[in-house]
DNA sequence: AAATAATTTTAAGCCAACCTAAAATAGTAT
DNA sequence: ATACTATTTTAGGTTGGCTTAAAATTATTT
């Protein structure tokens, strides 16, 4: 059976929302990601479900069947591993791969993503700290919790972010605190919620709210 | 304006044959290249032509205008500095990575392909030596001819192949006949007119006229 | 020049992917 | 339970890219 680039971005999308809602994806969920019409997800819904894709009762929502999940990690790994490359070999910065990984993880060859795999080292995770599935599927589980659940005088590791937002990215650059950067709360503000934190780099600053509930940290 | 994935192969082949042929490209010459029937590309390219990117007058075949042609020396470009790549980098065979350049042609991004092409050395021709044009759609020109063009005694060096088949390449690859063998023509045979060549590696043995015939050679 | 053959275009229609508007169903509030 | 709201589906239509069959044009043969 043969699976177009667009059907691909609509496993992909449910393979997410459910990931996130812990629950099936609504017709209008799916809709707002894929940036199109209730009506239009309708449509294509039924043609998944006749290629047995997905699970879809009218009103209901819609889960992926083992097939269409194994589609929708497919793609995740092959997007993940560009990013990869586009940074690591490219030199490309973390805020300029997404877009053209999303292009890239359609490109259908079984062993271009192996041997790109092992090119780049077999990488477990992407520019932004994200999982990489292995070639079954499987993603690597890590204890991360979010900056602003660390207390004072805990330490850790910037591993990965939650806003994957250009301007999220852009604001870590500045602040010098890329994957890797090793943090240490030193004080916690709470008529706002801040944070004083210091980095490896000796520097001192004080983090928002909003930037503290978007950086996973792993403890140590 | 936005050109779609078929659009950008229809360019292609219009390129590819007006090359070929030194004239418009006729109905059938392209539905005989796109593999698909006359009336669809009547049907296309009328949208091409809506698009300006072709010249078109009916009964009187196609020429692309100077934005078709840029487009298609732009993917031409792309095909075969990934070709370099999935054989530099990812270590394919010269006879694997057609169908996968196929797909990766089509990726847009202006600072992906320029990145490529300085990851990759600026190289100025592909794996099967063909030209990679510049960003400006230029290609190297170089003096080669065929190797039935040789004559005995005359030496030269194996710059690239007329037929792309996977069956000619592997060919080649068991006859220890890469790009870069210099040959020596020792004899002619008038009767089939295949020739006995001297390799560089100290390998000497008969080619047939067809394989002759498909062979490029920089004669020095 | 007329007849025949080859090429190209037109006509009509299919399917995937989208849309808007209207109808149906489900969920929530009174 | 009824009424109102939000969600989802259906109905009907568009566009790109394709198909087959018939008509028109051009090229070749006699
Ligand atoms: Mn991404
Ligand atoms: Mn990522
Ligand atoms: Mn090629
Ligand atoms: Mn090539």
């Amino acid at each position: 059976m043969d699976i177009s680039h667009t059907e691909e971005n609509y496993l992909k999308a449910i393979f997410k929302i459910s990931e996130r809602d812990g629950k099936p994806a609504s017709t209008n969920a799916i809709s707002t990601e894929m940036e199109t019409t209730a009506a239009s997800v309708t449509d294509m819904v039924k043609r998944l479900s006749d290629k047995t894709l997905i699970h879809y009762e009218r009103y209901r929502g819609v889960t992926l069947t083992g097939q269409g999940e194994q589609i929708a990690t497919h793609l995740i790994r092959k997007h993940r591993l560009w990013e990869v490359f586009l940074v690591d070999k490219l030199h490309f910065s973390w805020d300029e791969v997404h877009e053209i990984a999303e292009q890239l993880e359609h490109i259908k060859s079984q062993s271009l993503v192996e041997r790109l795999d092992e090119y780049l080292g077999f990488p477990k995770f992407d520019p932004h700290g994200d999982p990489i599935p292995d070639s079954n599927g499987n993603f690597a589980v890590r204890k991360q919790i979010l900056l602003s659940e660390l207390k004072p005088g805990e330490r850790g590791e910037v591993v990965g972010v939650q806003d994957h937002t250009t301007a999220f990215l852009q604001y870590l650059d500045r602040m010098e605190l890329a994957l890797g950067t090793q943090v240490e709360v030193l004080e916690y503000f709470e008529y706002d919620e801040s944070m004083r934190v210091l980095a490896n780099n000796g520097r001192e600053q004080v983090l928002s709210k909003k930037v503290c509930q978007n950086l996973f940290i792993q403890k140590h």
